[in-house]
DNA sequence: CCATAAGCGGAGCGGACGCTCCACTTCTTC
DNA sequence: GAAGAAGTGGAGCGTCCGCTCCGCTTATGG
């Protein structure tokens, strides 16, 4: 019922831990992703692997709590940008500022794919970051700089994408910017025609994931 | 030391089950990915597990054999391509065959940077796709339809990013058309600054493969 | 300082999966 | 059609991993 129970009413030697297991955590969802065990979690925060268990009840809601943090920090850092440079030129800083965290943070990148997004409790933050995100576009959009055929969502496929394949170590992890520059470009120019395929919905998405939970077995993530 | 030794020299009933092994794993590797186990290649062949793993030492060997093949079909389709209307949107065309490619075949997708893409056996396949690209490309770049500063290893990279997240069952596994044409329109756009990184290259990443079958784990890829 | 409840973690369960073993079957050759 | 080689597949081994069980430890409140 509670995947992380307000800290409070927690022993203190409990709340120690969960601390513990916290930040061992982030650690490792960020490194290696949301396919790391358990084991590595319990073993970083120095404690048992039930420890961890007992705080979030699989290991699913573990890196969905974190997937939130993130969510929220982002649309923060989006609200933060809008607040302080309310220019055209914000919503692109942002999307630099999304894919190098999409590059930085294996966690989020393949999480945000993979079973652990299926959670419930994201719905909330996800559709506030996507509307934060839509602010800036809209900005961006007004001011005649990006196309109007576009959408905020399109926003996170694209940050997500440019990135595909690329994790730490591999060749050339920086190619992300490469294709975001691309991505840019083609976002900045008018078209005649519209685009080939509709812009992607958060609504159908969030249908989908009802669908998901609901019916069976998970995306295969991973 | 044969992955898939020519077929002549076995036994016929043996060469009647290799080739119903290499009909299941088509469809398996298509369909579910390199993820899929042994045991559902053998189901669907009709024959045990020891008779797959007989004719391909590992799984891995098994998935590479297939991709090996996709790998040289579209290496033909772009030299036919090239042969056939030697034109500047033969490149886009072939773009959109390749991202199409990528879209209905998962194992190609999620084969091509998985443990599987590793196989030695791939080098020269994955070589001569990306000259057979590459020409396509310099026929683009030559009529002043595609900017300079792209590489042909780019294609590739480009045509699997659209579809990043997109599996069958997805909502809108149809978007990566729209994400296609927003890049072909930042290809197509001149650019006075170069961009942010520079291009991959396939020698640099042949390196890396070298190094990581010497050096240690195969990349996760899930 | 004691009684109690809260928390802990090692051992282990269960299931998945790649791969191997080996007794048995089937094809090939003469 | 017999002998031997080639091929087969079910049973099972080893490993990994999420998760649970339960006897023990530790904080807490009176």
């Amino acid at each position: 019922m509670d995947p992380a129970p307000p800290s409070a009413s927690l022993r203190a030697d409990a709340r120690r831990n969960l601390e513990r297991i916290l930040t061992a955590a982030e650690e490792v969802f960020r490194d290696l992703g949301p396919d790391a065990g358990i084991a590595e979690v319990a073993q970083r925060a120095g404690v048992g692997q039930a420890t961890v268990i007992r705080r979030f009840p699989t290991k699913e809601a573990l890196w969905a709590e974190l997937l939130g943090r993130r969510m929220e920090a982002l649309a923060a850092e989006a609200r933060r940008q809008a607040g302080v440079v309310p220019t055209a030129q914000a919503l692109e800083r942002f999307m630099v500022t999304l894919a190098q965290r999409y590059a930085a943070d294996r966690g989020f990148h393949e999480g945000s794919a993979g079973a652990c997004a299926l959670d419930a409790s994201l719905d909330g933050p996800r559709r506030a970051l996507v509307v934060a995100a839509g602010d800036l576009l809209a900005l961006a959009q007004d001011a005649g700089r990006i196309r109007e055929d576009v959408r905020a969502e399109d926003v996170f496929f694209i940050c997500a994408a440019v990135n595909h394949r690329f994790r730490p170590g591999d060749p050339g992890p920086e190619l992300w910017r490469r294709y975001l520059d691309l991505m840019l470009d083609g976002l900045r120019t008018p078209r005649p025609e519209p685009l080939s395929a509709p812009g992607p919905s958060i609504d159908v998405f969030h249908e989908w994931l009802a669908r998901q939970r609901a019916g069976g077995t998970a995306p295969s993530s991973r």
